[in-house]
DNA sequence: CCTCCACTGGAAAGCTCGGTCT
DNA sequence: AGACCGAGCTTTCCAGTGGAGG
């Protein structure tokens, strides 16, 4: 009933980009002066997520490189690799110039110095969640390198701008803008209706029922692509011939919840302990939180780190803190709102 | 309005781990 | 093997913020 997985994973650029014309010739554009040998300027992409944004990156950085030969191309996942130092060693390690560096010992400085002196075919470096990185200064030290072509992917401008100081600020301003926006329920619609045409028999899934998934999904293509895959591999090994609304339902809550369970098992056993007394117990005060975890933690962290805790897990979007100062409380995220829409469909 | 108190998050120093260098 | 180094995490200290209550 699979015909071909690949096309329902999570990170697959398809072959050609639905409803993005636009967007996708802007981006273009901006790197066009690449296929010239060129400098290319700095695109700034955003948008909220499953719109498409590293979609259309990497679509128009794989095609570039069809039109040209002497193009490298590199992508880096900022809020997986958050240091200075782990994202300048993705980029480093992607344009094959990680010889002779040593994941521990070499300094900061050098890996910069390292990218200064590369004096390979020029690169489109792709910086997506950029907005997570620690030090944003690191998009200031590659945007003055003129070897390289930077696209910095956000999910929102001014969290991007808040983060960075003035004479980046300015400079990213002056950059091409590319705005994604969300998808409307028959953009998404043909989205999915492409991924299921290549990516499974026909007949497996019906009309009606590529509908709801884009009504569920609310724009967020991501999601909606991970609803099909999970309902896709449910039939697949129960050995069903179609895909019926009960595994539907199941798809829509497994989806919501994967993407959450990678970030919890990003989590120290300290870190984890935390998150299950909020999820358990929540909403609870940072005193109370604090107090629980002391108690049924071995060998507790101080509350300064129970802090930075709650502040990094607040940002994985798992949990969230309500009201300031001293009626603030901590739960953890609902993910649980689609199931309705399934029901009375 | 002012003081108290809980909460927040920055800065700097310390620790441990895993790696290199000689 | 032992000295040494940097990253990442933790701790210590503390200034700033904003409700609550006199």
């Amino acid at each position: 009933m699979i015909r071909d997985a690949r096309v329902l994973r999570a990170g697959f650029v398809p072959s050609e980009v639905e409803h993005r014309d636009a967007e996708v010739n802007h981006l273009s554009t901006v790197l066009q002066p690449i296929t010239d040998g060129e400098p290319a300027d700095t695109a700034v992409v955003t948008g909220p997520s499953g719109v498409g944004k590293t979609c259309i990156s990497k679509f128009v950085t794989e095609r570039l490189r069809e039109e040209v030969l002497d193009v490298e191309s590199t992508y880096v996942n900022c809020w997986r690799n958050f240091t200075r130092y782990r994202t300048l060693y993705q980029i480093l390690d992607d344009l094959g110039q990680t010889i002779n560096i040593h994941r521990q010992s070499t300094p900061h400085d050098e890996l910069v110095d390292r990218l200064q002196q590369y004096d390979g075919p020029r690169a489109v470096v792709i910086l997506d969640e950029v907005d997570q990185l620690e030090d944003p200064n690191l998009i200031y030290d590659l945007h003055s390198l003129p070897q390289f072509a930077l696209i910095c992917i956000a999910n929102r401008e001014q969290d991007l701008f808040n983060s960075v100081d003035e004479r980046l600020v300015s400079r990213l301003r002056a950059s091409e803008h590319v705005r994604l926006e969300r998808y409307h329920d028959p953009e998404l619609y043909d989205i999915l209706g492409a991924r299921a045409k290549r990516g499974l028999d026909p007949d497996v899934i019906s009309d009606d029922q590529l509908y709801r998934i884009a009504d569920a999904a609310a724009g967020d293509a991501r999601l909606a692509i991970g609803m099909l895959r999970s309902a896709a591999s449910r039939a697949d090994r129960e050995s069903k011939d179609t895909i019926t609304d009960s595994m539907l339902l199941d798809a829509a809550e497994d989806a919501r919840t994967q993407i959450k369970q990678k970030s919890i098992d990003s989590l120290t056993p300290h870190q984890r302990l935390v998150y299950d007394i909020v999820r358990e117990q929540g909403p609870l005060t940072p005193s109370d939180i604090y107090e629980q975890y002391s108690e049924q933690a071995d060998d507790p962290r101080t509350a300064r780190t129970c802090r930075t805790y709650l502040s990094k897990m607040e940002q994985y979007n798992l949990i969230e803190g309500d009201g300031t100062s001293r009626d603030r409380t901590y739960s953890v995220v609902d993910s649980t709102k689609t199931s309705d829409i399934f029901e009375t469909g």
